[in-house]
Parts: C-alpha cells; sequence; structure tokens
DNA sequence: AATTACGATATGTATGTACATAATTGTCAA
DNA sequence: TTGACAATTATGTACATACATATCGTAATT
C-alpha cells in the first residue's frame, strides 16, 4: 500500500489540484475585496484546506510565501492575520554595468580614464574608517553603451585589503567585475542621491555643466576590512527600476 | 505500514533532521569558499538529498529559497548553477515620510498643497495600465523637517481600488501613511533618477530651479489592481543610504 | 496575587510518494 | 542539413503523515 492515496479521477481536464498560487490569489483578492481587514484574523491552516479541498502543507506554502513579501503576519499557536502595517522594504538589485548595458541591447563598451596607486587621501581615509599610511588603487573609468556615455565610475581600492589586483591591467575585464569576481564582501552600505555635472563630468558624460547627476555610492567590507569605495555618476535620463 | 519508515533513532540529542536551513548555509558556505564557482553547475536535488542524507523535497526547498534570492539559478531538466553575478541586492527599507523625518530628531509637519478627484489622464493610465474612465485622486504635498521642504509628494490614487480614501481630509495623517495602513499591496515597481528642478518644484523645495532633485517613483499593486502611483522629489543634499 | 507548570493548539518542517512540466538531447525522416 | 517529434531528465508541486516547536490559556503551586 502506498502512502498517497490514488487521486480520484477528475471528470475532465489535465488535473484539478489545488495550488498554492491559486490559494495565494484567492486570498490576495479576499484582502483586496475587504472581506479580510488589516489586522484580522483568518482561519487556520487547517481550515482553510478544508475549504480550498487540498492538503493543510499546501495552504501553509501559499501563507508562507505571503508573510514572506509582508502580506500577512504568522505567529504558531497565535494563528495568521493580515498585515496591519505592511511595512516592506524594497529589494533593490545592483547589476554589474555590463549586464545592465546588456540587458537593453546595448552594446557594451568600457575605458580606462586614469590609473594611479597613491597613499590614501584624508578624506578616503575618514569615509573608510583607515587609519596610518593605506596605498590605494585609484580608477577613473567610463562605461559606454553603444558607445554613448553610460557611467562615469570614480573607484578607491583598498589595496591592503586586494592585492591580488594592483597587476591587473583591465583591457578585457572591467574593475567592476573583477572585484566581483575575485573580492567578496560581507558588508555594503549605499547611498543614493543626485547631483549637479561638474564641467568634467559633464564633458566626460557628454551632458552640460550643472545637469542633474543620479549619483550611486557604494563602499563594501569584507568583515572590518574596507575594500572599496566606488562613486557611479548618470546621465540624466537614467532610471535605475526595480519591481518586485 | 506507514508511509514515513520510522527515523533511526539518533544516538543523542533532541533530533538530527536535516533542516533546510542547514543545507541553504552550507551551500552559502561553498559559494563563499570557491568550492563552487560563479556559472558552476551544482550537483541535482536527488545526489545533494543523497549527500546530505535527507529527502529531495528537503533539498529542494533550499535550493527553491536560494533561488528566490538570486544566489542560485535553476532551470528544469538543465539543473541549478551558481548565479554568475551575484547581484548582491540592497534592501531598501521604505520609509514612511514622518519616520525619517523624525529619526534625524528633526520636527516632522506636511502641508496638502491640492487635492483633486478627477478622470485618469492619458499619461497615468498608461503607466498604471488603466484602460477606460477611471476616476483619480490626485495629491500634491509639501513634507517639512524642522520647517523646511524636505520632500515634494505628487501622488495618484486609483479611487477604485481605494475607495476608503475619498472622505479622507488628511488633517492628522499623511497620505502617505494612509496608505499604508488601509492599503495592503502586493507588488511594487520603485524608479530612482535624479532630475532638474522646474520653476514650480524649485520654488517649493526652496531651491534654485535647474537644480538637481533625487526622484523616487514608486508604484503599487494589489493582484493586477494598481493602487497609487508616487513621484517624490527631495533636495539636493538629500542622500538615501542603506547598509547591510 | 504572583508564579510556575502544563496541556492545547496553530504553525513549522521532514519524509516518501506520485505525477506535472519544461527543456534538452537523441532519433528519424524529409 | 534541417525540422519534427519522442525520449529523457531535472526541477516543480501536490499529498498524507508524523512529529517539532512556539505560545497562549489555564490550572496548580507558591
Amino acid at each position: 500500500m502506498t502512502a498517497t492515496a490514488p487521486r480520484p479521477p477528475e471528470a475532465s481536464g489535465p488535473r484539478a489540484q489545488t495550488s498554492f498560487r491559486t490559494i495565494k490569489t484567492e486570498i490576495l483578492r479576499r484582502i483586496r475585496d475587504r472581506i479580510w481587514q488589516p489586522g484580522e484574523l483568518i482561519p487556520g491552516e487547517e481550515e482553510l484546506a478544508r475549504e480550498f479541498g487540498c492538503a493543510r502543507v499546501t495552504v501553509n506554502r501559499a501563507l508562507r510565501e505571503l508573510a514572506q513579501i509582508g502580506i500577512v503576519e504568522r505567529k504558531r499557536r497565535a494563528g495568521t492575520r493580515i498585515a496591519e502595517h505592511p511595512l516592506r522594504e524594497a529589494r533593490l538589485e545592483i547589476p554589474v554595468v555590463r549586464v545592465e548595458v546588456e540587458a537593453l541591447g546595448a552594446q557594451y563598451r568600457f575605458a580606462v580614464l586614469s590609473r594611479e596607486t597613491l597613499a590614501a587621501p584624508e578624506a578616503m581615509r575618514a569615509r573608510l574608517d583607515l587609519s596610518g599610511d593605506v596605498r590605494m588603487l585609484h580608477l577613473r573609468c567610463l562605461h559606454f553603451a553603444d558607445n554613448r556615455p553610460w557611467q562615469f565610475e570614480d573607484r578607491w581600492i583598498n589595496l591592503a585589503a586586494v592585492p591580488d589586483i594592483e597587476p591587473e591591467t583591465f583591457e578585457t575585464i572591467s574593475p567592476n567585475e573583477w572585484l566581483v569576481k575575485n573580492a567578496p564582501f560581507s558588508e555594503m552600505e549605499i547611498a543614493l542621491s543626485a547631483t549637479a555635472a561638474t564641467t568634467e563630468e559633464a564633458e566626460l558624460l557628454g551632458i552640460a555643466k550643472g545637469d542633474p547627476l543620479f549619483v550611486f555610492e557604494r563602499t563594501t567590507w569584507l568583515l572590518d576590512q574596507p575594500l572599496t569605495h566606488v562613486r557611479m555618476l548618470h546621465r540624466p535620463d537614467y532610471r535605475m527600476v526595480s519591481r518586485f
């Protein structure tokens, strides 16, 4: 005797399984239609399973996924309730520039504008919590999409933390990708803002001085050791989009 | 005979179940330690289940959740591989303006600049995938931190989806907070960009025309029904920061 | 009255099994 | 060579079941 009883042969169609997706949608519908209000306790898994004619595990998965995106809140013994404050966090994907450009169907190219090894300037030491003499690699790159300037990247790399990068010439691989592949990090800080283009920045990006630029800064650490700080400037028509 | 064979009595401890969490952690460890490189195909669920001494479903759950956060990529028949570009994702908390301002120790205040109910203009219909006659509530608000303009909010609300908001006067609660409390959503799209202040925007925010503005747009849906679209403009000195 | 212990209960998760589905690979014919 | 189609295979998901675990209410104890 097998564990699962043979499913009753459905009259027609390939199957009449109750998908956890169906349940998710139905629950969302009930929320939308105010059948279940925010804060309200909804029936238990067992009861819902009976109602939907499926196994409890299936209801469980539906509810678990709804809890994951903050629609409902669950507690053992206490049951499941519609979230009162669906306070949610947006997940912002941080793509590799090349991938981002290629995803648009454009051709990607980058150029290293300058490269120098030097002692960390005071501002960078402060930003990265570095003290004493620290050698850093300073890179300035321009990224193109179909030969149109796409992003200007100003990057500082802590050579003590990433020594392998010093001999790299970046002829085939960009610093961005080199680091993604070779320098895992455990912590990251990002800052988003807007600024006005300086004369130099405007020239590089092919826009006018004073035009608004979208600024994306990122600093990464491995444990407590700072790895790199990068400031990326985008043309005013750039939009960073994320949907979920 | 029951479906599940009695578990072999573990020598000690409460249980030696193979948790999907254990598997997730172990897989992450193997990625971190470069045992499995980005792009690499990892063993199938069956084999991993054998290795970890657990059911395939358990491995499935671990891998499914890792796929959800972008660590691995899965395709039927093709197997599971480590994501090539571990797109680290930044988690941006969706702040309620008031909370954001108060977190800085500043006093929060807001003003509704205008409020009108009207048929959705073409641009908004297009953006929200709405068709036909749709009544919308259009609100323009200014948020202050210590009486200094902090954010200009331009919001469109789909009244068909959120009818309860129509009588609300927003004298004590901002549209932002009202919606957070009363209108759960299941999908969201956010877009970040930079733009130049128009004359009116500059005046409202107390800056000069053409100054760069940080733009945060958000659209939310419940199921397929659009709820609201909001465009938030910030002064050039604003920085949206997230660390993790 | 306050504290503790305990039982009831809802969710959490592991397992074996069965079948669904997508995608690749191989096969054969045009 | 190519195109159509079938076989193969890894993942996807449903189900019955069993047990784990957190937590709430209540009863027993201090």
